[in-house]
DNA sequence: CTCGAAGGACGGAAGACCAAACCTTTTCTC
DNA sequence: GAGAAAAGGTTTGGTCTTCCGTCCTTCGAG
C-alpha cells in the first residue's frame, strides 16, 4: 500500500460508498412503476391492464404480490376492478388528485433536475443521432396536441411527457426509457401545483419545435443546446416556488 | 375512455411499463457496492474498511448480512480479513484478476454505452456550471497522475475513474456520483481485456485536458462537445472488437 | 496479564415472496 | 337456460432473506 501514484488521497472520499443501501421490496417496486405510468398517462384512464395472472408472469412477480400492489393502487383510487368474464382491472377516470409532496421530495429537487438533465442531454444526443422517419412522424403528432393544448396545463403536461417519453423511445435504449419515465415522475410530482399561464406553455413549446427541427436534421449539438434552455426554464420557475436547498 | 386528444395510439408502446421488475437484496447490492468501489479503485489495495459494527450501521443493514457480502468478496479475493485488536478487514493488495464479462454484459453493452454517455454529458455541463477552485485543483492533480501514466493502462485507467468520479462529484449531486460509479464499473468491465496503445492513452488525455479547460472557463457547451468527443473514442474501439447488437 | 476491540458463529423471530390450489362472480356460447 | 370460460378474490403453506441479540475467539495495547 505504498508503491502506487503520487495523489495518495483519492479525489472521491469513500463517504458515498457507504451510503445506506436500501433495496425496494418487489411490491413497493409494483406500486411505483403503475403508478407512475399512471400518473404520466403512458396508461391513460380507461385502459384496462392485461389479467393479473398474465400481468404478474410478464412482471415476474407472485400473484398475491401484484396483488397487493394493485390493492394499494386501488385504494388511492388509480385503479378499481370489476369482476366475472369479461372484467379486468382498470385504470380510474378520473384520476385521484396528486399526492402532497413530502417533504423528501422538497429536499431533493435540485439533485431530481440534475438527473433530469443527464438523462434529457443524452436522450436529445442520441435521439438526433439515432431517430428515424417513423419516430419523427410520432413526435410531430404529439407536438400537434401540444400546440392544441395551450390553454389546458394538464392536457399539456400529460403531452409533454408523451413527447420527452417518444424521444427517449427513439433512442432505443431501454435504459433510457425507464429512465426517462423515472425522472419525469418525479418531474411531474414537483410541477403538479405549480401554476403556467398560456405564454409560458408557448414559450416551452417553440423550444420543442427547436428541439424537433434539430433531431429532425440529426444535429446533436443543436438538440444539446435547446434542451439546455428548455431545462432552464422550468428548473428557474421551481427555483422561485421552492424552498432553497 | 373516448373524449381525450387526437393521437389515440399512445407514442409509447407500455410494454415498458410491463417489464419485469427485480429487485436485488440487500446482500446482493452490498457486495455490487463495496465490489465495484474496489474494482474501481475508490477503496485502493491495502485501506482498510470501517470496523463491521460500524459499516453495517452506516449501510443500514444487520451486520449477518453485511458479513455474508464481506465473505463472498473475501472469496473472490476482494477483500481479507485479520481478527483481534488492530484487525480489522482490508482491501487485498494485489486485488484478483477481473472475471469475464457475462453474456449478458455483452449483449447490453450498447445500453451501458448510452447510459453512460447520458451521465457523462450530464456531469460535463453541471461541473463546467458549478466547479470550484479546489474542484479544479484536485482534478489538475488527477490529471498529472494521467499523464504520467500514458505506458501504463491499468494505471492510466485508475486514474481516468478519478477524474471522471471527480468531475461527478464537482456537481455536488449525490446521485449523479452514484451514477456515474455505477456507469464506470460496467464500462470497467468492458474495457478490462481491450489493449490499449500509449498514443490512445495520449489523444485520450488530450481530450481530458480540453475537457478540464472547459470546466475551469465555466464553459458548458464547450465541455459537453469535447466530452461528446471523448466519448466516441471508446465506443469506436468497442464497435471494433465487441459483436454487434 | 488483563482488557478491549475486532472478526466469527449461532439461533430464533419476522417478514417478503412464491406457488398452488380453490372460491365467487359474471358473461359468452351453444 | 345450462354450462363453459374468464376474470378477480381467498386461503394455505412453504422458502428465503433479513434482522436482532448473544456469545465465542483472537490478539495488541497498556
Amino acid at each position: 500500500m505504498s508503491e502506487r501514484g503520487s495523489s495518495r488521497e483519492p479525489v472521491s472520499s469513500p463517504e458515498s460508498v457507504f451510503a445506506p443501501v436500501r433495496s425496494q421490496t418487489a411490491f413497493e417496486e409494483t406500486v411505483e412503476r403503475l403508478g407512475t405510468a399512471i400518473k404520466l398517462g403512458l396508461l391513460a384512464p380507461g385502459t384496462q391492464l392485461p389479467a393479473e395472472r398474465e400481468l404478474c408472469r410478464r412482471l415476474g412477480i407472485a400473484r398475491s404480490t401484484l396483488r397487493q400492489a394493485l390493492t394499494a393502487l386501488g385504494q388511492s383510487g388509480h385503479v378499481f376492478a370489476t369482476r366475472g368474464r369479461g372484467g379486468g382491472t382498470f385504470v380510474s377516470d378520473p384520476q385521484p388528485p396528486a399526492a402532497p409532496l413530502s417533504r423528501e421530495m422538497l429536499a431533493r429537487w435540485h439533485e431530481t433536475c440534475d438527473q433530469r438533465l443527464a438523462v434529457e442531454l443524452g436522450v436529445a444526443v442520441l435521439a438526433a443521432e439515432r431517430a428515424r422517419a417513423e419516430d419523427l412522424a410520432a413526435l410531430d403528432l404529439v407536438y400537434a396536441t401540444l400546440e392544441a393544448a395551450l390553454e389546458d396545463f394538464a392536457a399539456y403536461r400529460q403531452a409533454d411527457i408523451r413527447l420527452h417519453v417518444g424521444l427517449a423511445e427513439a433512442t432505443r435504449s431501454a435504459r433510457l426509457v425507464s429512465a426517462m419515465t423515472e425522472v419525469q415522475g418525479a418531474m411531474t410530482d414537483l410541477i403538479a401545483y405549480i401554476a403556467h399561464p398560456p405564454q409560458v406553455l408557448a414559450s416551452s413549446n417553440a423550444q420543442h419545435k427547436r428541439l424537433l427541427a434539430a433531431v429532425r436534421k440529426h444535429d446533436p449539438a443543436r438538440a444539446v443546446s435547446v434542451m439546455t434552455e428548455h431545462l432552464q426554464g422550468t428548473e428557474h420557475v421551481l427555483a422561485g416556488l421552492l424552498p432553497e436547498r
